[in-house]
DNA sequence: TTTT
DNA sequence: TTTT
């Protein structure tokens, strides 16, 4: 009961942080990436203002290993994906939602992102292979685990006000 | 402190219900917009899988009032816009995300989502004007802001339920 | 010698005619697409303008049969694909060269263009099938060959008019 | 007499030289960009292969202007805009039609581009203007001129198969 | 909550 | 050559 559609999101922006690179059960990798897009446009009085906007970022499988060793906090890099709304229960028991991107192409830019990547040779398909289940592992994930929350500790010299 | 960036958001689906059409004090119209897409994939034994995904989008000045005109529940439609993660208190006073896509073209699919229209005659034009600051009214823009915390006056009555 | 990229085209159109399907050698389905975007602006005098683009899209394998059993002309479609020129000798021997947009994915809009499908059931998968080499088969893959240079033996039963 | 639609194009990739910037006699800028993205894929035998594909892209106004100042060979940039085929004849009358990308946006990647560039501080709209008819200037402006052709002097270091 |  |  579904009439198809699209749901395509292109993003070209930097890495707040480095990748947070998990593994699931069956060892397939889960990359949780943080990308800034700034904005900018003229207000009302005709001044230039600008606005960044963070965005989550989850890639899978073959395309989470590549975010893991080629991109680092600062990297430049299209992501293209497709919008996805979890559903998770806060320690209350309310229910909360989040909507990430989920990768499926990515292009690293400007050269750069190396650094701090293996550096070996291309060679590397840049697509999640077709025969993997993007749906994100459910349960536990994302949610924030028990007490205390955290305070974010990524945002130190890029950028102070990342939400995530 | 921000390098620009791309944030492209493309959406073809129908709409779970109708537009809601609000108006800021300036007499600018704010549109909230329910859009389902469905995604097929193929599941880990081969089996056919589906699973729709909302979307909340919003339009501003001209685009909202022809959504308001033109769009009814069930009308498919193409959106293209970007990305927005608005921060908010809940009745806890904790922090709270909603993302949306802010919509800046919009075409009408399907020679449908006409029936509720106005029906008036062509000649306008699906884009937004270009001279409208498309930030959101920031606090204040005819806000009650009365008692604590609570959902953002942008939603009061769109959302009762939660998500969308 | 080359440094990665994007390369996307998005299209939402309708069809000028019926789609043209051959086969290669191989059995695999090549499907020629004609279809119209419009674009509505404002001319220097403020008049209302309208201009329609002709679109030559390529389809492959599975997604070439799907155009062919459920696209007719008039039909709404949304295309995803690629830019592509393939270059071509003219009767006088000069190189020519011809952009087409090789669609990866489909998807039909408006409830329409069903009518002259074969209608049988749903549960198509309509992305193209992923283990399919997608370059057009070079020289070869049927082509009669004949006389000096002319047209590309794609193009022979699609064209007989310049340029669509 | 026509529907609407979208008709978009996305680009990543690098410039095979330097922008040509011309000016009509209004005083509009325009740039013609040379750009390349590459494609990898594995082909039959599962060996990679890559195909490189250059696009014509044409920018006008103010993004022309900025094209001229900021992008040199090599600038590796994101394109956004739209597809539009020109007619044009040829020497022997012949008519020709050429595919170019019509920009309405640019964003610069990779911290480079600059290099040649004025250097100047930021501050500029990326988007082309909107008051701005995006028609390219009919009449001559594509068209090859009168004798002897000229070979392409561009590719000497970054390509030599431009094919434009 | 949509749609095929 | 499409479509509204």
């Amino acid at each position: 009961m579904a009439s198809g559609g699209v749901n395509k999101v292109i993003l070209v922006g930097n890495l707040g942080r480095d990748p947070e690179i998990r593994y699931t059960t069956n060892g397939n990798a889960v990359a949780n990436v943080n990308l800034a897009t700034t904005r900018r446009y003229r207000g009302r009085e005709g001044q230039q203002q600008e606005e960044t906007e963070w965005h989550r970022v989850v890639m899978f499988s073959r395309l989470a290993e590549i975010a893991g060793e080629y991109l680092r906090k600062g990297s430049q890099v299209y992501i293209e994906g497709r919008l996805q709304t979890r559903k998770w229960q806060d320690n209350n028991g309310n229910d909360r939602y989040t909507t990430e991107v989920v990768a499926n192409e990515m292009q690293m830019l400007g050269g750069g992102g190396s650094g701090g990547g293996r550096g070996g040779g291309g060679g590397w398909d840049q697509s999640a292979p077709s025969d993997f289940d993007q749906t994100p592992p459910q349960g536990g994930g994302g949610s924030p685990g028990g007490g205390g929350g955290g305070q974010p500790d990524f945002d130190q010299d890029f950028e102070d006000d990342i939400p995530f």
